[in-house]
DNA sequence: TCATAAACGAGACGGTACGTCGAGTCTTCGG
DNA sequence: CCGAAGACTCGACGTACCGTCTCGTTTATGA
């Protein structure tokens, strides 16, 4: 689940992860992901973040090559907590719960997209979110293990229930559900970006409805 | 179509702008685009675009307020020549040509998104837009005038294309041509942020099916 | 008489030097004898002396290449003040005075001795002398300098007056005056580093009594 | 003859002297004087030379309270390693054993001193010896102990046999033996501090030479 | 047509943060 | 149960850029 896997990724003495303070990897989680609330993350520095920790500098750059990835990691743990929480935590431990399957697609991913709604208006994800993504965009392994480890996963949930609807026959035999489930989160990612127009659940019912219209099974 | 008028906007005294270089200008433009390219845009510096261009960083900092902007307005003028160079520079210079209307919507509708994705596929754009659109995402001021300058023009054509569909009978009448709009161009986009999956032709046409088909008229 | 002639010394870009400001120059030679009186060589740190002198970083290291450097400097420029203020200026620039010649070769080497005793009891110039040994028993080019522009001229001084006192007579022909010079202040110097014994006048009196009876002329 | 006594001098608690491991005491004088001599003592770290010696930091820090005290203690051990080798440890292990009495005053000191220069120009003892010397010159304590076990003790040396000669008759009654000593040992040690003139037999000779004329009694 | 005021190149300045190094302390584990 | 191993906090290092601020040097009107 997280990314500080220095093992063999990164040059240099290998530090012995069994004798890491957990205390420290808490206290700079936390401290990142306020500083990065709170100020934005350009203004963030890690010697901010270390000194808001209580930690030594060295203690970062012992387990993580930048920011970002501290970042990253912090999210990461945040969004495990959150389905821990949510007394979900099922197989093996990758965490997020996948789509109900209530037999009502359109109720199913309108439940979905708007809790996505949600979360993307949360100002505790606003932020860490807006730099993670940004990172993402501009630095390609960032971006692959954010990708990997963020959004795959997510839309692998959507392709798994339209899947299960396809063969039901709630929607057309012929729908590519991969498309489809980029159809549906897409446009609620751009508006989030854009930020010039309200990302509402009534938008994203509008989407889902226009989406599920269009795969709808031909008489 | 630019983005520097400290005429009103910046305190401080107001520099002049009729006695500006549009030597340095363009130097400044040509160093900041290349750098972005060759080393990335974390990497690149105002004080290395100033080295580059052969020009004093004060020649920079009294024209725009921070790298970004440069990089910003730089863009601009890359898309302007870009136009000008087709031969379609319309109106007020805004630029942008619109989608074309053969009657053929479907056929129309492809050539655009299929342009749309040779032109992110292409690297002398994909550094540059990528440095921009990360850097809308994390400082909101930025992001508006991002969204203002060059998205919204962009899903406006759309826009405008649509209704003149549904005008003609094309669609459904009840379809929300915005919504269509960003259907249609959102997941191009992601595709090419996530990066994992290649963003070709036949991605877009498929994109295109499916959404075409939520939108057509009932019988 | 200063040692920042970074025109060929050091590698990298040279600064220009005619447009470096006298004041931090100025600030950072007194702050940097002040903490080093202060808190010890040791304890001073190039940041410290920065901050104290409201000064960059960058600033000391755009100019000096260490902060034994520095020090020497800011010494260099103490005995340069201190020379002008006793009106005694002359010559090249190089500052000291050399040794009066009042025909009593006991007299004035009395005069030059109790004031070097003087001098090295003054806790102003105790810290920075220290520090500045210490540094040129340790680093070999430091060293080279230190004895090239303070240590030989010093001893230069009593050579020439030696040498006048030998044509006078006062001493034996066959005297070498350089090693006699170096009985002289060798020993001033030993005290002052073994700190066991007070180096008082009575001393000094007493290592130049020995020292004349080894050169006086024999009968 | 060691240093190493935190038996009452350090706070915490005191370690148990006796279950002190010799072969890693040894290790660690070894490593220390070897980067002392390879790489100075600036680049010198008690953390290099605890990996060198094959040892944990702390059992550094526990038997030491700073890099130049374990050098010093170092040092002495070299010197008392040496003294042994002459089959010459005489009384309460103190080591040095004096100054020979041949009768022949000028041989005798002229024997010690070719032989002190011997030693300074040795790069055995160069590199620890200017690093102690250092270290002394700018912190009073550590100073202090180096001029009780190391500087004395050899001063005391020529004191003792300077009053031999003089109830022999070989030198004026009225001789200060002590200032004689320092007149001797100073001139020796300024030049090997000032590098820039060669430390040789010839130079101490003539040192002996003009310090002896002085110390002659008067017909 | 030239004087003069501006924009310009250059780059030194006070700062902030970087990523690294070592000091000295504290904890874990093996012989 | 000592000692090797090494992770920890802390603080300074020397570097890179930031954005501001002079410096002469073009340059391009407008008197």
């Amino acid at each position: 689940m997280t990314t500080d896997k220095p093992d063999a990724a990164r040059p240099g003495k290998t530090p012995d992860a069994s004798r890491r303070s957990e205390r420290s990897r808490r206290a700079i989680f936390d401290a990142a992901l306020a500083l990065v609330s709170e100020t934005g993350y350009a203004k963030t520095t890690v010697e901010g973040i270390a000194a808001r920790a209580g930690v030594g500098k060295q203690t970062i750059y012992r387990w993580w090559p930048s920011k970002a990835a501290v970042l990253l990691d912090a999210f990461l743990d945040l969004a495990a907590q959150a389905n821990e929480a949510l007394g979900r935590d099922v197989g093996d431990g990758e965490g997020d719960a996948g789509i109900p399957d209530t037999g009502d697609l359109a109720a199913d991913l309108r439940y979905v997209l708007r809790a996505t709604v949600d979360e993307l208006n949360d100002p505790k994800y606003d932020g860490p979110t807006r730099a993670l993504a940004a990172e993402g965009l501009v630095s390609p392994d960032f971006g692959a293990q954010m990708t990997e480890l963020l959004m795959e996963p997510q839309l692998a949930h959507y392709v798994r229930r339209l899947e299960a609807a396809r063969e039901d026959g709630d929607i057309a035999p012929d729908a590519d559900v991969r498309i489809a489930a980029e159809l549906l989160t897409a446009p609620l990612a751009q508006r989030w970006q854009y930020r010039d127009r309200p990302l509402t659940h009534a938008y994203a019912d509008a989407v889902l409805t226009h989406v599920l219209r269009g795969l709808s099974p031909r008489p």
